[in-house]
DNA sequence: TCACAAATGTGAAAAAAATAACAGCTTAAG
DNA sequence: CTTAAGCTGTTATTTTTTTCACATTTGTGA
């Protein structure tokens, strides 16, 4: 069974499917558990054991075979269908998200973009529709959008969720510093630089004693 | 003694650290871990086993003074000196970080920027001074800058991080979706929005099983 | 064909982290 | 002053995650 994988081995999984992907590309055929490790610098046994958690053993004592351990990942964590995204903020970073070409290989597909300053829908050019901040619950119910970017001010942050939920979002990347709050069944990944920088400056602090 | 400290310890204590901040401007005097708890959501258990990582008990039974408690953390982990910062790649996201003001109230100095297209450098309208990329360890060593930004293209991403590590550098933080093999003792942080969007989409799938 | 070096898959052991439990202090109200 | 309710600090317990060990399988070269 495929429930309950431990959320660190879905984010390694995650990382290994990318890693997966590229090595597709660049024409390699097979690849083991220790190197594996090397490049995405965690234990070879960790590795695999988290392969493990998919229960669906490929062939004992050879490889992994690239293409079919990338099938593999991306059957058990439904990497393989296209999901629907929106940008919410169109400033600095939202905007710069927005035009961010490389999504599509990967799966996702940004359908719209949503601002509360009319002149900035009106005047930013850019490949998909934009609408103005109150029509994020009906935007996102219509066109069936799973994930968000959620790149405003901390202060209209909370707001922005609300409307996104109201729409029936999935998960949502939370640029601002704001913590929201929010139904659990939501998926939300807080991405704040600022946070970043304090941890390292911790890890810094605490390693040289 | 203060060594091992669990990391998910620090990272909550960080966000604390913020929250703290936060209360004490709007003054707020006093705080229950319950409370803590809420606006983190973590529980009060938690709450309180972070605090007592630290080693050093404040009065036992009355609820945490907000300005103690946010000196003691400031104080564990180093938040109180301010920290000289860097950005390495002036595109879209490193330009948005460069001239993002509210960095210095938390105790980050942004003190240059750098990228490759010297064009960039010298047309960019920034309040600190910028260089090309090459030379970023002179400028790095020169003014004791610890932390760094890199928001360059992935494919240049290790070259920009070896030239920041043979400069000194102790923290980054990776915007690119390039792995770094780095020496063990810096500090890095990836911010890979393409996989919290996977991740995020993997969450969700296994979710609703 | 056979032997052997090199892999994998997974149950078991160990380590790490979250959660709970509770003794003892604090504050406020009567 | 006394009591009761509420809170913290820390030890104990449980749960989660990582690491290990090894039986078993593959591919290769003589
Ligand atoms: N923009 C997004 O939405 C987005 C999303 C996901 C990931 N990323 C990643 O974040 C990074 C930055 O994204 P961006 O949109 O700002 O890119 P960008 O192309 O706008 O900017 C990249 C900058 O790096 C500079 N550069 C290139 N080589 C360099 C070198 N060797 N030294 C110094 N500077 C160099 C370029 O001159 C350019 O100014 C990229 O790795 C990108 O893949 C961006
Ligand atoms: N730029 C950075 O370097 C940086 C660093 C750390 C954190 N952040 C955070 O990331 C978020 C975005 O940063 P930015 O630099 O792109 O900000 P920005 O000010 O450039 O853009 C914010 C955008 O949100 C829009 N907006 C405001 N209220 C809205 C609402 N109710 N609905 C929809 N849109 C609304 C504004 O019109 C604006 O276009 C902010 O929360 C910021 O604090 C940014």
């Amino acid at each position: 069974m495929i429930h309950s994988i431990p959320e660190p081995a879905i984010k390694r999984l995650s990382a290994l499917y990318q890693l997966l992907c590229r090595l597709e590309k660049s024409g390699v055929q097979a690849i083991s558990s220790k190197e594996i490790g090397e490049r995405l610098d965690i234990s070879a046994h960790t590795v695999r054991k988290d392969i493990s958690y998919l229960r669906e053993a490929q062939i004992s004592g050879a490889r992994y075979t690239v293409q079919k351990l990338k099938e593999l990942i991306g059957r058990s964590l439904k990497f393989t269908t296209s999901r629907k995204a929106c940008v919410v903020g169109l400033g600095k970073i939202g905007a710069a998200i927005l035009n961010y070409s490389r999504f599509g290989g990967y799966g996702f597909d940004i359908v719209a973009g949503f601002d509360s300053n009319v002149n900035i829908v009106e005047t930013l050019n850019a490949d998909m529709d934009l609408f103005p901040s109150y029509m994020i619950p009906e935007v996102v119910t219509d066109r069936s959008i799973e994930l968000a970017v959620l790149a405003v001010p901390a202060d209209a942050a909370q707001l922005c969720a609300d409307r996104l939920v109201k729409g029936g979002i999935k998960g949502i990347v939370n640029f601002s510093s704001a913590l929201l709050t929010i139904d659990k069944k939501i998926a939300v990944s807080d991405v704040d630089v600022t946070k970043e920088l304090r941890v390292l400056s911790a890890m810094i602090s605490l390693a040289d004693r």
